[in-house]
DNA sequence: GTGAAAGCGCTAACAG
DNA sequence: CTGTTAGCGCTTTCAC
């Protein structure tokens, strides 16, 4: 059996509450006292039981992530910016996949909500009502969408998708396509509506050539109407898409970027180790991950209220020299 | 604030030790009353305290999953085995990044192991006394090492090796060349091993290249050295050195396979996207994450006590035909 | 079959 | 500054 503080308390000949307040609220006990509690407590290896605190601050010092699917590669970043901002304020993540099934999705995020303190939801597939209803019992941070003033991390869509159209048109290119990814995604819908205005401002074509599912095949499927629209480059929902596109273009002998210019968006690890390199947007998707938590922390402190963070996104222009290749992530 | 017992009990006009019997142990009730209480318990959309109930029962209904770094794909994909067998159960799952960091990996395990049921240490980079001292206290199943009588599951790595050096020696190779990962790293010894009984079965050189950090980077450093050994083909720690010996022979213009075969290890999503497509050989991930679960649960229930699991791996010959080529993981 | 009472491990008043 | 008391929400004896 683990050590309880009833063990620390006696081998430390004080009350249970004089061991409780050495441990979290050093300043409320004499020196000597709290010195005598903390060597106890260490000698025995003591660790408080959460589950027992929780139940009485209400607090349980666990946050829960949801988000659609481990397999994209986005989403683990995402992951992984949380679990080290989560760790590093001593908070404990839940993680929930719920595999693009928003049914699954809202079924979980009810779950999940009575044993957290807060949610993260990355990319949240349910509707804005069930959203609603979820963050009116449970504090909720969004990441990469936006339902209203609910508070929530996104990507600069605006700026960036004026980027890769503005490094097309540079690079002489008057008809660009767009491969959209599913219809009910929110970031698709964003990034769709960021390239029509950059190309408008910039006065030049932007072909849509509809949706794709969000993956590699999707891209594959894309790659034809895309050739068929006539467009000497297309830039893609996500670099999946993008790979996908990319193979399937080789396969029929299209050069790429001689014959028609790829663009990605996410820059995910997999972009840099494609050949040709894939240019990308860049989506800070650890820093993401990272504020979200920030975010959580503080509405759970009650500081703040609808607040929004935006992320600032980046075009990573890729080429054979090995230029703008450093990793966000890390090595990988 | 979220209802309670007590709010069910009393809408049902019956005890609380009643209605928890009612919810949890319904033969012990009668059926009429059963009936009154878990109407009661859904119209006020009543969820149990899981933190309340584990205090008593001394189970939480949760596990943790710790895993050196998501942003390398392997783990994601075990974790999303993880999580989705644990849902299956109704357990949660605690996530832990350790960043590659053993010292950080033994903190985190000693945290997490006092608020969870059981842990699932997935390729754990501690030592095999701190390996042995959590397994002390607290139900632990290790996913791709093995120590002492651990409970654990492991990839064949005997059958598993065998296969690429009977491939290459199928094709012709005589001298087969090994990039190691991690001098530390349980699986590249066993990896190591497996394939010089294999080389020496068949009668095959297989020379030893060194050891190389495991990712894309470590390829590139490889290459050169891989090269210099003569050999006509070479097998990577895992596919993401194997793209990135890739990338470097394709910067001085060495054909794959032309000149040079290059089989990866692990048949992570982008070994499928590489182009030449990476020969490598298929660990089943998401089966080792459901299946260690799996074993965890049997073993918090009290069923089996020294388990190990041994899960056959799989050569998956690419080729741009695109044979073989079907995703473990889901589309991706 | 059901209720009363005790208590899991901890923190938060409230006295002293 | 410290100890006593109460109780978080739940399950589980133990009577009835």
């Amino acid at each position: 059996m683990a050590a309880t503080l009833r063990d620390v308390a006696r081998l430390a000949g004080v009350s249970t509450s004089t061991a409780s307040r050495a441990l979290t609220l050093p300043e409320r006990v004499n020196a000597a006292t709290r010195a005598k509690v903390q060597a106890a407590a260490t000698s025995i290896g003591y660790a408080p039981n959460k589950a027992a605190r929780g139940l009485i601050t209400g607090r349980t010092g666990t946050i829960g992530l949801v988000l659609p699917d481990l397999a994209n590669p986005f989403f683990p970043s995402v992951a992984k910016g949380v679990q080290a901002r989560a760790r590093a304020a001593d908070v404990a993540v839940f993680l929930a996949d719920t595999d693009e099934d928003a049914a699954a999705e809202a079924g979980l995020v009810q779950a999940l909500s009575k044993q957290v303190d807060g949610l993260i939801l990355c990319s949240p597939r349910m509707s804005v009502d069930e959203l609603n209803a979820v963050a009116a019992d449970t504090t909720v941070v969004l990441v990469n969408r936006l339902v209203g003033d609910l508070p929530a991390v996104i990507f600069d869509h605006q700026d960036g998708m004026r980027q890769p159209i503005a490094h097309l048109v540079a690079l002489g290119h008057r008809r660009i396509a767009w491969v959209g990814g599913p219809a009910t995604s929110w970031s698709s819908e964003q990034r769709g509506k960021g390239l029509a205005v950059a190309a408008a401002e910039l006065g030049v074509e932007l072909i849509e050539v509809g949706h794709f599912p969000p993956h590699y095949d999707g891209g594959m499927a894309a790659a034809d109407q895309v050739v068929a629209t006539g467009a000497s480059a297309v830039v893609a929902y996500n670099d999946l898409v993008a790979l996908g596109l990319l193979a399937r273009l080789h396969t029929r002998g299209i050069a790429v970027p001689g014959d028609l210019s790829v663009v990605g968006i996410d820059d995910i690890a997999m972009s840099r180790m494609a050949r040709p390199a894939l240019t990308t947007v860049r989506m800070p998707k650890q820093q993401a991950g990272r504020l979200a938590v920030e975010l959580l922390l503080s509405l759970l402190d009650g500081v703040e209220s609808g607040a929004r963070k935006t992320l600032t996104v980046e075009l990573m222009v890729r080429d054979s020299t090995g230029v703008n290749q450093r990793p966000e992530d890390g090595t990988v």
